[in-house]
DNA sequence: CTGAAAGCGCTTACAG
DNA sequence: CTGAAAGCGCTTACAG
C-alpha cells in the first residue's frame, strides 16, 4: 500500500518503540549512538517519510510560513517574497507562496487555508481592509505581518513603503523637468498603495503651485502590462490641447506596456512624452529606453517582514512595529523636459 | 487560549455530538436542518476553524497540490503556474508555489516537505534528473507530473516543449536573415530545456549546410537579466572578425538583458546585432524595441498539466502520457539581415 | 437523523 | 537511555 510505512513499522523493523523513533527524529541526542544507528537503517531501509499532520498535530505547532500577494506574475513581489525566503529559510521555516491575484475572494480562500492549516506565520500584501482576517488569524495563534501596507498601530507589525513620498517624488521630477500636464495612471482597484501614490503626486503638485498645472487621472483595468496598452490608447484619444506631456504611473507594469504601446503609435519617449514608473523592477532599467522609476526596496522589505514575524512568533515579549521603508528615485532615459511647442512644429514642417 | 476552540467545544455549545459537527462539515445533507442551523451558529459564535492536519491524517488526504519551479521571478514560471491555478482551482485544490530557484538542494528540500505534509500532487519543472524524487512521492501516494521537462515513458506523466524544435526555428530564422556567425547563449546549469534548445540550434546549422557557418556558445552565470549582462559584455569581448552578429538566447531574461547592455554600448539592435528570445514573456514584446522571441504556451502547459495531475489522482485507470506542446516563433523587431561590412564601414566615416 | 467509539500517526511527559 | 501510555482534533463506519 502507498503511504503505508509509519513509524510504528520502522519501531518494529529496529526493535524498538516508537517513542525511540521519534526521538530520533526529534531529539537525537537523547538516543544512544548504535540505537540511533538501527533505527536510522530502519528509516532508510523502509523509506519512511514521517507523516507531518501527525506531527503538527500532536506538537500543536507547523514550520511553514505563507506568503500572500497581489500579483505573482509582477517580479516586485516574487522578489518581496524571496526576501522573506531568505530570513525564513535560515530559520528552518519553509515558505509557501500564494497569489490573491488581488482578488479579495482569493485573499479570503487563501487566509481560511492557512489558518486551516494552523501554519507557523502568514504575511499578506493585503487588498482592502484587513483587519478582520489578521484578527481571526491570530485567533488561531498565527503570526501575521502585513507586507506592503501599514497596519494601524496595534493591530500587526507591518513593513510598508512611504508612497507618498515616492509618488511625490516621481511627481516633483516630472515639474521640475517643465512638464505642466501630467498623468497618474492607476487601476480600478482600491490598494492603499495606489491611492497613496496618487496622494503623493498631488502633494507635489500642491507644493509646485504653478498656476494652469494640471494632474489627470487615468485608470486602467489593471496594473499590468495590458493595462499599460490601455493606458496609453486613453492618452492619445485625448485632445492634443489637454493631452499631458508626462505620466506617472503606479507600478513599472503600467509604465513598460504604456512606453511600448506609444513608440508603437510613433510617439517618443522621452521627447515627446516622459514616462515614470514605480517599483524599479529589473525589466525597468532592462527597457531599452531605461525607464525612471521609482525604486522600492523589496528584498528587504521582505527581509524585514520576515525577522518581523520571527520575533512575534519567538513568543516573547513583543510590540507591534509598523516599519516605514523609503523610495529613491532612479532617473533613467524616460524622463527629459517637455518639447516645446514651437520646436515640435518646426521638426514636424 | 489561543487556537484552544475545536469540535469538541462546538458540539458543546450546540448540544451535539462531534460526529454531527463533523456531519455538518463534511457532510451536511445527512443532517437535518435545524440541527445544522444550531451547529453553524455555534461554529460562528465560537469562531471554530477546523484543523486540517487532524482532518487530513484521519481522512489520508490532503487538499493542496505544490507547484515547484525553477524561478520565481521569472514570469514564464509564474505563468505557467497561474493555469495550474485554473485547474486545479476549479477543482477545489489549493495550489501553493515553490521556488527551487534552480538549486537541487533546494529543489530536495521542498520535495521533502511536500511530501511530509502528504499533499495530493506535486507539479515540478525538474533541476537535473528527477525520477528518485518521483519514485518517492509515488511511495507515499502523492501525485506527480513534470512541467516543461519530458518524463522518460512509464514513469510521470509529463507536460513539456519541444524545445529542440523552438531552438531550431530560432536560429533557422537568423540563418535565413543571413547571419553567418550565431551565438547560442545559456547557462551554466544542467537543465535540460536549454540543453534541448541548444540541441535545435545546432540542427538548424546542420540543416543550414552552408560552409563557414559559426555557431558560438556562450555561457552566462545564470538565466537572467544579469546575465544577458554579462553575456553582452564577453561578445563585445571578442575580437570583431570573430565576433557573431546575432544571438539565440535560452530565455527572455537573457535576452532583454543583452539588449540592454549592448544599447548602452552602442550597438544597435537590430541594426548591428540581432537577438532572439525564448518563451515570449509579456515583457518581450513591451521592450522598446520589441523582441523576437520563441513562444511557448506556458498558460496552456500549466493547465494541461494540472488536467493530468487530476486524472492521476482520481485514481481511475491512469496510463501515463507524455503531451509535448509546440512553440511558434514570433517574429518583432530585434532581428533583421546582418549589416554588410562594407555598408557598416560606409556609415562610420 | 444522531451518538458512541475507534483510530489516523505522531510527540511527550512520566516511569523505570 | 528506553518503553508504555495518553492524547492532539478530527472522520467514519456502525448501531440505534
Amino acid at each position: 500500500m502507498a503511504g503505508s510505512v509509519n513509524i510504528k513499522d520502522v519501531a518494529r523493523h529496529a526493535g524498538v518503540s516508537v517513542g525511540t523513533v521519534s526521538n530520533v527524529l526529534n531529539r537525537t541526542d537523547r538516543v544512544r549512538s548504535d540505537t540511533r544507528a538501527r533505527v536510522e537503517a530502519a528509516i532508510a531501509e523502509l523509506h519512511f517519510v514521517r507523516n507531518e499532520s501527525a506531527r503538527q498535530l500532536r506538537a500543536q505547532r507547523s514550520r511553514i510560513a505563507g506568503v500572500l500577494v497581489l500579483d505573482i506574475t509582477n517580479p516586485f513581489f516574487t522578489e518581496v517574497a524571496r526576501g522573506v525566503e531568505d530570513v525564513l529559510g535560515a530559520a528552518g521555516l519553509s515558505v509557501v507562496l500564494c497569489d490573491s491575484d488581488t482578488d479579495e475572494d482569493r485573499q479570503d480562500r487563501y487566509i481560511q487555508l492557512l489558518t486551516e492549516q494552523r501554519v507557523q506565520g502568514v504575511l499578506v500584501v493585503p487588498v482592502g481592509p484587513i483587519d478582520r482576517q489578521v484578527t481571526r488569524l491570530r485567533r488561531q495563534g498565527i503570526s501575521v505581518v502585513l507586507l506592503d501596507s501599514e497596519a494601524p498601530e496595534g493591530l500587526a507589525c507591518s513593513v510598508s513603503v512611504d508612497d507618498v513620498g515616492g509618488g511625490r517624488s516621481a511627481v516633483q521630477h516630472l515639474l521640475a523637468l517643465g512638464h505642466r500636464r501630467v498623468a497618474f495612471v492607476g487601476g480600478k482597484g482600491r490598494e492603499s498603495q495606489v491611492a497613496d501614490r496618487a496622494k503623493g503626486a498631488h502633494v507635489a503638485f500642491l507644493q509646485h503651485d504653478e498656476p494652469g498645472a494640471e494632474l489627470v487621472s487615468v485608470t486602467a483595468r489593471a496594473l499590468t502590462i495590458e493595462g499599460g496598452y490601455e493606458a496609453a490608447t486613453q492618452l492619445l484619444g485625448m485632445p492634443e490641447a489637454h493631452r499631458p506631456t508626462a505620466a506617472f504611473c503606479s507600478n513599472d507594469l503600467l509604465a513598460l506596456g504604456m512606453l511600448r504601446e506609444l513608440s508603437a503609435e510613433g510617439v517618443s519617449v522621452p521627447d515627446d512624452f516622459s514616462i515614470v514608473g514605480y517599483d524599479d523592477i529589473d525589466f525597468a532599467a532592462a527597457a531599452t529606453v531605461p525607464l525612471s522609476s521609482v525604486r522600492q526596496p523589496a528584498r528587504d522589505l521582505g527581509q524585514l517582514a520576515g525577522e518581523l514575524l520571527l520575533e512575534e512568533a519567538s513568543g516573547l515579549a513583543h510590540e507591534h512595529r509598523q516599519a516605514v521603508l523609503g523610495t529613491e528615485l532612479v532617473v533613467r532615459a524616460s524622463t527629459a523636459p517637455p518639447r516645446r511647442k514651437s520646436a515640435r512644429r518646426a521638426r514636424r514642417a
